[in-house]
DNA sequence: AAAATGACGGTGT
DNA sequence: TACACCGCCATTT
Protein backbone atom coordinates (compact mmCIF):
# COMPACT_ATOMS: atom_id res chain seq x y z
CA UNK A 1 0.00 0.00 0.00
CA UNK A 2 1.66 3.21 0.62
CA UNK A 3 4.28 3.99 -1.40
CA UNK A 4 7.03 5.73 0.23
CA UNK A 5 6.08 8.58 -2.60
CA UNK A 6 6.84 11.81 -1.58
CA UNK A 7 3.27 13.04 -1.66
CA UNK A 8 2.04 10.70 0.28
CA UNK A 9 4.34 11.31 2.99
CA UNK A 10 2.59 15.37 2.77
CA UNK A 11 -0.93 13.50 2.47
CA UNK A 12 0.15 11.38 5.50
CA UNK A 13 1.45 14.13 7.68
CA UNK A 14 -1.68 16.86 7.00
CA UNK A 15 -3.95 13.97 8.08
CA UNK A 16 -2.32 14.45 11.46
CA UNK A 17 -2.26 17.73 12.10
CA UNK A 18 -4.80 17.70 15.36
CA UNK A 19 -7.79 20.04 14.88
CA UNK A 20 -7.22 23.46 15.60
CA UNK A 21 -3.84 23.92 14.62
CA UNK A 22 -2.21 24.24 11.24
CA UNK A 23 1.21 23.68 9.37
CA UNK A 24 3.44 25.68 6.78
CA UNK A 25 3.56 23.98 3.53
CA UNK A 26 7.85 24.48 4.60
CA UNK A 27 7.07 21.98 7.84
CA UNK A 28 4.78 19.77 6.01
CA UNK A 29 7.47 19.25 3.47
CA UNK A 30 10.39 19.39 5.53
CA UNK A 31 8.86 16.41 7.80
CA UNK A 32 8.49 14.58 4.26
CA UNK A 33 11.91 14.87 3.79
CA UNK A 34 12.41 18.10 1.56
CA UNK A 35 12.89 20.88 3.42
CA UNK A 36 13.13 23.08 0.12
CA UNK A 37 9.67 21.27 -1.18
CA UNK A 38 7.46 23.43 0.00
CA UNK A 39 6.43 24.91 -3.59
CA UNK A 40 5.51 21.23 -4.77
CA UNK A 41 3.76 20.60 -1.37
CA UNK A 42 1.49 23.61 -2.47
CA UNK A 43 1.03 21.36 -5.58
CA UNK A 44 -0.06 18.18 -3.73
CA UNK A 45 -2.61 20.05 -1.95
CA UNK A 46 -4.26 21.51 -4.74
CA UNK A 47 -4.39 18.09 -6.66
CA UNK A 48 -5.51 16.37 -3.35
CA UNK A 49 -6.86 13.34 -4.20
CA UNK A 50 -7.80 12.71 -0.75
CA UNK A 51 -9.61 15.97 -0.32
CA UNK A 52 -12.30 15.23 2.51
CA UNK A 53 -9.88 12.76 4.06
CA UNK A 54 -7.18 15.25 3.85
CA UNK A 55 -7.40 18.58 5.96
CA UNK A 56 -5.17 20.52 3.27
CA UNK A 57 -7.29 23.67 5.07
CA UNK A 58 -5.03 23.46 8.16
CA UNK A 59 -2.22 23.97 6.12
CA UNK A 60 -0.95 27.61 5.69
CA UNK A 61 1.80 29.62 4.28
CA UNK A 62 5.07 29.88 5.96
CA UNK A 63 3.79 33.97 7.41
CA UNK A 64 0.70 32.22 8.82
CA UNK A 65 -1.06 33.33 5.73
CA UNK A 66 -3.67 31.73 4.10
CA UNK A 67 -3.06 31.23 0.25
CA UNK A 68 -4.98 29.47 -2.68
CA UNK A 69 -7.51 26.86 -1.45
CA UNK A 70 -9.47 25.13 -4.73
CA UNK A 71 -12.75 24.64 -2.20
CA UNK A 72 -15.85 26.72 -2.31
CA UNK A 73 -15.01 30.43 -1.08
CA UNK A 74 -11.69 29.98 -1.44
CA UNK A 75 -9.43 31.38 1.56
CA UNK A 76 -12.12 32.96 3.19
CA UNK A 77 -13.93 29.62 3.52
CA UNK A 78 -10.28 28.15 4.95
CA UNK A 79 -9.79 31.34 7.45
CA UNK A 80 -13.80 30.76 8.70
CA UNK A 81 -12.81 26.87 8.71
CA UNK A 82 -9.96 27.54 10.94
CA UNK A 83 -11.30 29.43 13.25
CA UNK A 84 -14.31 27.45 13.87
CA UNK A 85 -11.54 24.54 14.43
CA UNK A 86 -10.16 27.16 17.31
CA UNK A 87 -7.23 28.67 15.38
CA UNK A 88 -6.34 31.77 16.45
CA UNK A 89 -6.03 34.41 13.67
CA UNK A 90 -4.07 37.79 13.57
CA UNK A 91 -5.83 40.09 10.98
CA UNK A 92 -5.50 37.78 7.75
CA UNK A 93 -2.66 35.59 8.95
CA UNK A 94 -2.93 32.77 11.33
CA UNK A 95 -1.45 33.01 15.04
CA UNK A 96 1.28 30.99 14.31
CA UNK A 97 2.75 31.54 17.64
CA UNK A 98 -0.29 29.74 19.34
CA UNK A 99 -1.99 27.53 16.34
CA UNK A 100 1.29 26.24 15.11
CA UNK A 101 1.25 22.20 15.24
CA UNK A 102 5.20 22.25 15.59
CA UNK A 103 5.85 25.29 17.03
CA UNK A 104 6.11 23.58 20.13
CA UNK A 105 6.34 20.03 22.09
C1' DA B 1 12.61 13.60 -22.68
C1' DA B 2 12.15 18.77 -22.20
C1' DA B 3 9.64 22.75 -20.90
C1' DA B 4 6.23 25.02 -18.20
C1' DT B 5 3.65 25.47 -13.95
C1' DG B 6 2.43 26.61 -9.13
C1' DA B 7 -2.20 26.59 -2.64
C1' DC B 8 6.09 28.50 -1.42
C1' DG B 9 10.00 30.99 1.07
C1' DG B 10 12.97 34.47 1.68
C1' DT B 11 14.79 39.09 0.88
C1' DG B 12 14.70 43.76 -0.83
C1' DT B 13 12.32 48.11 -1.87
C1' DT C 1 1.01 45.67 4.51
C1' DA C 2 2.08 45.80 -0.54
C1' DC C 3 4.76 44.73 -4.43
C1' DA C 4 8.88 42.73 -6.98
C1' DC C 5 12.62 39.32 -7.89
C1' DC C 6 15.02 35.13 -7.22
C1' DG C 7 15.68 30.32 -5.85
C1' DC C 8 13.88 25.72 -4.97
C1' DC C 9 11.25 21.53 -5.71
C1' DA C 10 8.02 17.80 -7.62
C1' DT C 11 4.14 17.28 -10.69
C1' DT C 12 1.85 17.88 -15.10
C1' DT C 13 1.55 18.58 -19.89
Amino acid sequence: MAESSFREQVYALARQIPKGFVATYGQLAALAGHPRAARAVGFFMKTNPDAPRTPCHRVVASDGRLTGYSGAGGVAAKRAMLQSEGVVFKGKKVDLSVSSWLKKT
